[in-house]
DNA sequence: TTGAAAGCGCTAACAT
DNA sequence: ATGTTAGCGCTTTCAA
């Protein structure tokens, strides 16, 4: 069963014209059969289509590029700092249903240009939609730039913003207060919290949900508790020294990310402090990291390769459709208990 | 400073027409200066050239495509079972000079596709080359179907072969050769080796490594101390079990990749064993997660993004020159040594 | 050394 | 419901 196509007597592909000669109708009738488009009589349809089958015709992207308004060419833009794990999901989640949207997906790195130098290297590319994760979607030069050219662009985990822009998000915020709120429950008190790279604002909302949870319980959210980090596993290392240095040692740290905590459970290896039986540690992001670590981490599941399927199905409503209902879809969050948290220790379950 | 392309009255970027209108040449001259072909007077190239930057103009990618002879697009081929994590790293290093050989990568998947249909999946793509990443690289049927269509392709890590296919390798069976070597050296006695998934060949070639080194120094490979694993973190926690379990316990363990290396250490935590003072772990690829692990990994550091860029170069190379002086390029390993690495324990270091 | 003509494979805008 | 006519932006002939 030959599912390979066939080729011309000139060895090149089969084109919408063969196809329209073995069917005995003009290209402009296959063309519409192949977009499902305006009314094509069911019996020129099948003629159409059992040709299609036979050649094993399948249009050119590239000539549809060409001659259509153009509308089909999206962009993933990235920067070389963003992990090539992150980026991998992203592009995966937006591969997955490209083709169903009939969108070709390009992949363009843009590092270190301006916004105008970015807005500039988009157009050449000729793409009608571009999807900006982080940290370029908190960047509100280029999203405006972009706007300012026409150009759709969906940002993936970005702050909330009141313009009309189209965004993917989980409630980051939330995410860290049911967290936070998780380890109260647990019963600490004492909980240490280390800080994500301040460029990514999603730290920002992060460390919002701490506060929140700690302060909504009666309990203070110290700045001493607070301390600063970057997302890298070394940065980890340094804010879990700290937290471990203080006079009244944290019985539970939250750290912004999975690295941070795989670094926090790695000083406190190292200084003979069993995790979780003496102190519970939590990341967030759920990458393969939380589960190739001892102990397994409990931390927020983000459903990164999701993100870019909805940023892709987003930008697709908007080039083709103009718009869409909801221009801020919100993805839900997990959090995943797995075994790196549990009671604080010392603390008698009754009584005195 | 607008790096932004320049607009005509109706909106559209400037096409290869306004560049030669503005010049006051033919389209074909301007053709030839972008492409640097035949002979064009210095008088004339440099007024093309000042029209092209004064307009900002790029030339389309797509209706080159269509235009040209089409040898300018190639794709990374990969199947849902290659990690987000390697694929990003691939992506990574093709994209960074796709660019420069003025190729335009696609990413394709082909999932439980034939070899046959993975060949009309190409060739519907219509590109004239293609990247394979483990575990196609070892499909030989593919290969040869590839080949009978004229579709060039480049196996990334594949077996050694006779074949005059393009490949791009590190030398897998040298590298555990050396790391085992390396064990030897350190007074290691009773290694454990956790093997790869039989899927993919690199995993028989690190394995023979490992054979070859032990023997060479003396040492049984005996069966007992080679278990199975696939890659998996899950498959690298079985073996670990086994290895531990056996009467005489390995004072090292060596995983076919990171991931299994950083089972065993979760193994050994449990089981109080003291990494690496009691038990030498080390690993395969130096992935992120060997620097995120305590204590944090000896292993193989295998340059996969250096692989992808090379691919790409060697397509280049292929499709436009048709042939390079070596098809077969070698790249280098490196032995990274950190902290999961010691002596055995419990050894004298001299006289009885 | 340069230019004119003829497409590449497809679709948009009009016919019919 | 189907066909005709023009391109899309560029490159490949071939001619000057």
């Amino acid at each position: 069963m030959a599912t390979e196509p066939d080729r011309t007597s000139d060895g090149k592909l089969p084109t919408i014209r063969d196809v329209a000669a073995r069917a005995g109708v003009s290209v402009m009738t296959v063309s519409r059969v192949i977009n499902k488009q305006s009314w094509v009589s069911p019996k020129t349809r099948s003629r159409v289509e059992e040709a299609i089958a036979a050649l094993n015709y399948a249009p050119s992207a590239v000539a549809r590029a060409l001659a259509g308004s153009d509308d089909r060419r999206v962009a993933l833009l990235y920067r070389a700092s963003t992990t090539s794990a992150y980026l991998g999901e992203l592009l995966l989640g937006a591969l997955d249903n490209a083709a169903d949207h009939r969108l070709h997906l390009v992949v363009e790195r843009c590092d270190g240009a301006s916004a105008e130098e970015i807005v500039a290297q988009v157009q050449h590319a000729r793409v009608s939609g571009v999807i900006l994760p982080p940290p370029l979607c908190d960047w509100r030069e280029l999203i405006e730039a972009l706007a300012a050219k026409k150009i759709k662009a969906v940002s993936i985990a970005p702050d909330i913003v009141d313009s009309g822009e189209l965004t993917i998000a989980i409630d980051d915020k939330h995410a860290a207060f049911e967290m936070t709120r998780h380890l109260i429950e647990l019963g600490h008190r004492n909980i240490g919290f280390i800080k994500g790279n301040p460029q990514h604002r999603a730290s920002a909302r992060r460390l919002e949900g701490f506060r929140q949870a700690m302060r909504a319980n009666g309990l203070s959210d110290d700045e001493q508790w607070i301390v600063p980090g970057d997302f890298s596993y070394r940065s980890g290392l340094d804010a879990a020294e700290r937290l471990l240095d203080l006079p009244v040692r944290p019985t539970a740290i939250f750290a912004c990310n999975d690295d941070m905590a795989a670094a926090a459970i790695t000083i406190a290896h190292q200084r003979q402090i069993d995790v979780p039986a003496q102190l519970t540690v939590c990341g967030f992001d759920d990458t393969p990291l939380a589960n190739a670590i001892w102990p397994t981490l409990t931390t927020i599941h983000q459903p990164i390769r999701d993100m870019s399927r909805e940023a892709l199905a987003l930008l697709a409503a908007e080039i083709r459709e103009g718009g869409t209902a909801n221009p801020h879809v919100k993805l839900d969050y997990r959090l995943i208990r797995r075994q790196s948290d549990a009671v604080p220790p010392r603390r008698p379950k009754t009584g005195v």
